[in-house]
RNA sequence: GCGCUUGUAGCUCAACGGAUAGAGCAUCUGACUACGGAUCAGAAGGUUGGGGGUUCGAGUCCCUCCAAGCGCACCA
């Protein structure tokens, strides 16, 4: 007996209620919320269904509590029914149907935890996306982390995700970045509006190894030479960074592709057809107000370049072309007036915002020295890369402290906690857990303790009631997470479980002690240490972290 | 000036509009000749930034004030 199982057994129940005449006929709720109750003594499960629905029926909620409860106590697994306060439904399941979970657990394995709320969705997820003018910074590095959790909390509801990133190859910053390369060449100086940085002078003279024959060619042509090796060297650095930290992209898009293909064009073409372009003092202009938007953009400036917009309505065409339902961008908080344009170009096109294009907007990470905040910079030596973070914590610890934290709140980096090497990071507190539940195994394999019996009613402890309750939240957890899509929901969740197993753990032994016997309530607990394993092991892999045997 | 986000324990942060606001870290006191003590039990720690309002019920929703971060281009 699972929340979902009542859930689904409480709206039979009222159903019934109203065929009978007990109920008035009215609409009956959608859906039906159960809740753990903070205090243990309000019963395993509780639900407000009759404080939010009663009104309704034209009753009060306790009188309306009374007849479900009356109905709800006949169903069979549920132990008590009690009404509290103004009227909570709280119940109490018998030892067995509670216990019943663990087997479910085990047998469903890896399978645990997964929905179908989007079953058949093709969704594009498009996260980190940092320009291609140096590494990825701690900024992005959160994005990395989140993004790819959020990809697998979708993909656990059944979405086709498609993991993407949008190289910025093309435009001003680039053109910096190309005569940057070509000063630390020469050893001049960077260019006033340029990129310095020991990065930069390597990568120079890298492609000057390349093409050791490019100080013969005109400043223009060896500007586009350490263009292309500069861009060509930053992505791979790039791209191995990110496979370094576990996070796999399905398409990395080159901006410049847009213009290559004409795809710019075509897309401005087809909102000319839509009679959203105008043309004003030598511009191109995409009439966004009519979408809400606080001004009209320019699109095509007078010099004839395009703005950084055409880029970004092609790129949002593509993706509905390549016949993707949602396109979903992560932004960082330095983006968050995009919003406002993109959902109005988003309009233009025909297509609903927040449907077919949502945006996430993520403050920013900052960095702390000594309690102070540090603003990140190069000859300071305070740029913190994914590297420097992997390098300093290590995957596990980096994306875990990522993850838990929700993405509207801005988070600090503590340059000296990091180069501490401190275990103070609760994904140790989880991970042993883990591990635990594994030593525990072997322990019972090698002391003969079996699967062999399962009497679910023997899981009666306090501790057991607790940790079978938490466990049997984890799909309702994933759901909640991949709606806000909130992936430190899940964070936040596993360090619960590792808590109840830990409890759990200390007052109920697997294996017997030296000289006793084997018996069934050994053989029992053995399920539902699995099936703590087993959902621990579910959520680290959820937020990309690993699920160690020891540590 | 306008907009987005945030303000919760000493610190970092949780909390579908639900009951006595919770974890970890830090502090203090206890617990292994018992499946790994990276653990557990307990203590202490709060006027949820201030003030109004909505309702059976508000950290959560609305208004307002205060504070912090970020943004308001024919830059990318």
């Amino acid at each position: 007996m699972t929340p979902a199982d009542l859930s689904k057994n409480i709206l039979l129940i009222l159903q019934q209620l109203q065929q009978q005449g007990v109920l008035p006929t009215a609409e009956l709720p959608a859906e039906v919320v159960i809740e753990r109750p903070k205090n243990r003594e309000h019963g395993d499960w509780a639900t407000n269904v009759a404080m939010q629905f009663a009104g309704k029926f034209g009753m009060n909620p306790r009188e309306f509590a009374t007849k479900l409860a009356q109905e709800l106590a006949k169903v069979t697994g549920v132990e008590k029914v009690d009404i509290a306060g103004p009227g909570f439904i709280n119940i109490t399941l018998s030892a067995a149907a509670a216990g019943e979970l663990a087997k479910q657990i085990v047998e469903a394995g890896g399978n645990f935890g997964k929905g179908s709320l989007y079953a058949g969705l093709k969704m594009n997820l498009e996260f980190v996306s940092a320009n291609p003018t140096g590494p990825i910074h701690i900024g992005g590095t959160r994005w990395a982390a989140v993004g790819d959790s959020l990809a697998r909390i979708f993909e656990a509801q059944g979405a086709n995700v498609t993991r993407e990133y949008y190289f910025n190859d093309h435009g001003a910053q680039i053109d910096r970045f190309a005569r940057s390369l070509l000063a630390a060449a020469k050893s001049e100086p960077a260019p006033e509006d340029g990129y310095s940085g020991e990065y930069i002078n390597q990568i120079a003279a890298a492609v000057v190894k390349e093409n050791p024959s490019w100080a013969k060619l005109e400043d223009s042509e060896a500007t586009e030479l350490f263009r292309a090796g500069g861009v060509e060297l930053m992505f791979g650095e790039i791209k191995q960074s990110l496979k370094d930290f576990g996070v796999h992209f399905d398409v990395f898009f080159h901006e410049n592709s847009l213009y290559e293909s004409g795809a710019v064009h075509k897309a401005i073409a087809k909102l000319r057809d839509l009679g959203h372009i105008y043309e004003q003092d030598g511009a191109i202009w995409l009439r966004s107000t009519t979408f809400g938007d606080d001004r009209d953009r320019v699109v095509i400036k007078s010099d004839g370049e395009a703005a950084y917009i055409a880029g970004d309505l092609a790129y949002y065409l593509d993706k509905r072309e390549r016949g993707f339902d949602r396109a979903i961008y992560m932004l960082g908080a330095d983006h968050h007036g995009y919003v406002q344009r993109m959902m109005a170009m988003c309009s233009a096109f025909g297509d609903e915002p927040g449907v077919n294009l949502e945006i996430l907007i993520g403050q920013l990470v900052n960095l702390v020295k000594d309690g102070a905040p540090v603003r990140m910079s190069k000859r300071a030596g305070t740029v913190v890369t994914m590297e420097d973070l992997v390098d300093a914590v290590g995957v596990d610890a980096a994306r875990y402290a990522l993850t838990r934290s929700s993405i509207n709140s801005m988070l600090d980096i503590d340059l000296d906690q990091l180069s501490k090497k401190t275990n103070d990071n609760p994904v140790f507190y989880v991970q042993y857990a883990h591990a635990r539940t594994k030593q525990v195994a072997n322990n019972a394999a090698s002391l003969g303790v079996e699967t062999s019996e399962f009497d679910p009613g023997l899981l009666s402890h306090a501790s057991e009631s607790d940790l079978l309750a938490k466990l049997a939240q984890f799909p309702a957890i994933m759901n909640h997470a991949a709606i806000e899509r909130a992936p430190h929901l899940v964070a936040r969740y596993l360090e619960e479980v590792a808590g109840s197993y830990h409890r759990w753990y200390d007052n109920c032994r697997v294996t017997p002690l030296s000289g006793n016997p084997v018996e069934t309530i050994h053989r029992t607990r053995l399920w539902l240490n699995t099936a703590a394993s087993v959902v621990l092991a579910n959520g680290l892999k959820v937020l990309g972290v690993s699920a160690p045997e020891r540590m």
